[in-house]
RNA sequence: GGUGAGGUGGAUGAGUGGCUGAAAUCAACGGUUUGCUAAACCGUCGUACGGAUUUAAGUCUGUACCGCGGGUUCGAAUCCCGCCCUCACCGCCA
């Protein structure tokens, strides 16, 4: 959520940012600038009234004491009629409340500078490659044909016991998402990330600080008996953590890191891109999260992104970072790099990380802040989050890469976390 | 699921209608003392939304908030109603 000072002090500015989102409705932002402005004014009327009966109730109460009760009275006929403007103005002043929030949870974050400008995925700015693409024999399979191959994951009877896009793994392919996960975990940790097992189902006040409510409330799947939503990925309970605290200046950055499935509908999604691993409703990923200090968010950004580059280095894939374009980005981002493999046999690029910065979208909406040590003023923390790394599209690439006469040769830092360079 | 108890500031915890935005203690922060540490002593120590003033840090000021929402009353942390949550015991269960 944006700051409403941030707006009131900058409107153009802030419709500048918006339109470089490809966010249409600027419009959005002049209503709310005259709400506040009614709000406001409405406030002071009420206050107002609210510091006349609260005089008049203490005179009042001295008034009995003394036992002047003919006086009292009197004053108390005086104050009815405060109350019934007490009471109009106080509805009067709930409705534009309502109203200035549900402009305010409509209007996305801001870019950064540097953010490119754009629309479409096509806009977005490959930053670097790296890895080497292998070169594989002409008869290489596709990963689902690999998984069928060494038996790896049962997609069908995943789907006769929940439906479609829920995998079962099986054997060394359950093995390897442990492995996987494991050692996910151990690098994250040994960066200075604090491990976490978070619930895997939120309530809607923790959906609604990380952005997923109101904004992608069909893209969770929903328990309506206990008004509970699984979470798409472990950043909702993770940040959630925070929310409603004030941290010391010193206990920043907060640094965490999490395993969990992530379950989402994708129900808009269909046809080839779906095939195999490369979209399913329940996957397994490891998170990282940090909240910093403002100052500092953009050099974590960066540090947070050689650190997955990292892991993706480790485990021998081709891959490449874009950054992506204003129209590309989620509503919640103030910045994100995309990370993604090649899958040599599909010959395309995967997107298994994301990484972005929320600068103090999050934290507004989660009243995270911290307490400076100069002054004791306090302040809305940064947030960013980043996958680190989403499973299934790994293990995608891991297969089809690593594909050889013999069985599908696995990267040497998997070797001891899997018991064993080999599958088949 | 049943029964009982309870939700007060960072923590413990007092407070049953006006003197309470809230005692006290602890923690934290600043200072004095000290060779260093500790102790002792002094001081500071909630949040949000507004307003005034200041170049600004700030200062002054209004309102709201004692789990959440509503009600009674001139006046509610305190009384009433609904909801949520926590704890204990029982039941069920990995």
């Amino acid at each position: 959520m944006l700051d409403i000072k941030l707006i009131r002090e900058n409107p153009e500015f802030v419709k500048e940012r918006l339109a470089h989102k490809n966010f249409a409705q600027t419009g959005l932002v002049d209503q709310i600038l005259a709400i506040d402005a009614d709000r406001r004014n409405l406030q002071q009327k009420l206050d107002a009234v609210l510091s006349q009966s609260n005089l008049a109730a203490k005179e009042i109460g001295n008034l009995m004491k003394a036992g002047n009760k003919t006086e009292a009275d009197i004053k108390k006929v005086e104050v009815a009629g405060l109350k019934d403007s007490e009471k109009q103005l106080k509805t009067e002043l709930n409705v534009l409340e309502k109203q200035q929030l549900d402009i305010a949870i409509q209007l996305p974050n801001l870019p950064t500078k540097a953010v490119p400008a754009g629309k479409t995925p096509e806009d977005n700015e490959v930053v670097r490659e790296g890895g080497n693409k292998p070169n594989l024999p002409a008869n290489a399979q596709p990963h689902w044909e690999l998984i069928k191959k060494y038996d790896l994951i049962d997609f069908e009877t995943g789907a006769k016991i929940t439906g479609s896009g829920f995998p079962l793994y099986k054997g060394k392919g359950a093995k390897l998402q442990r492995a996987l996960v494991s050692y996910f975990l151990d690098y994250n940790t040994q960066a200075g990330y604090t491990e976490y097992i978070p619930p895997y189902m939120v309530n809607a006040e923790s959906a609604f600080s990380t952005g997923q409510l109101p904004d992608k409330e069909g893209q969770m799947y929903h328990m309506e008996v206990d008004e509970l939503y699984m979470i798409p990925t472990a950043e909702v309970p993770v940040t959630n953590i925070y929310r409603d605290t004030i941290l010391k200046e010193t206990d920043l950055p907060v640094k965490m890191t999490a395993y969990s499935p992530c379950f989402r509908r994708e129900a808009g999604s269909f046809g080839a891109n779906v095939r195999g691993l490369n979209r399913v409703h329940q996957f397994e990923k490891v998170e990282i999260i940090q909240l910093v200090h403002p100052e500092q968010s953009e050099q974590v950004l960066d540090a947070m992104v050689a650190h997955v580059e990292g892991l993706l280095q480790s485990l021998e894939l081709p891959y490449r970072i874009l950054r992506l374009c204003g129209g590309d980005m989620g509503f919640a981002s103030a910045i994100t790099y995309d990370f993604e493999v090649w899958s040599a046999a599909q010959e395309k690029w995967l997107e298994v990380s994301s990484v972005s910065n929320f600068e103090t979208f999050q934290s507004n909406r989660m009243k995270c802040r911290f307490k400076t040590a100069e002054g004791g003023k306090t302040q809305l923390v940064h947030t960013l989050n980043g996958s680190s790394l989403a499973l299934p599209r790994i293990v995608a690439a891991l297969l089809e890469n690593g594909q050889t006469e013999t069985g599908i040769q696995l990267p040497e830092v998997l070797t001891g976390y899997f018991g064993g360079g080999m599958i088949g």
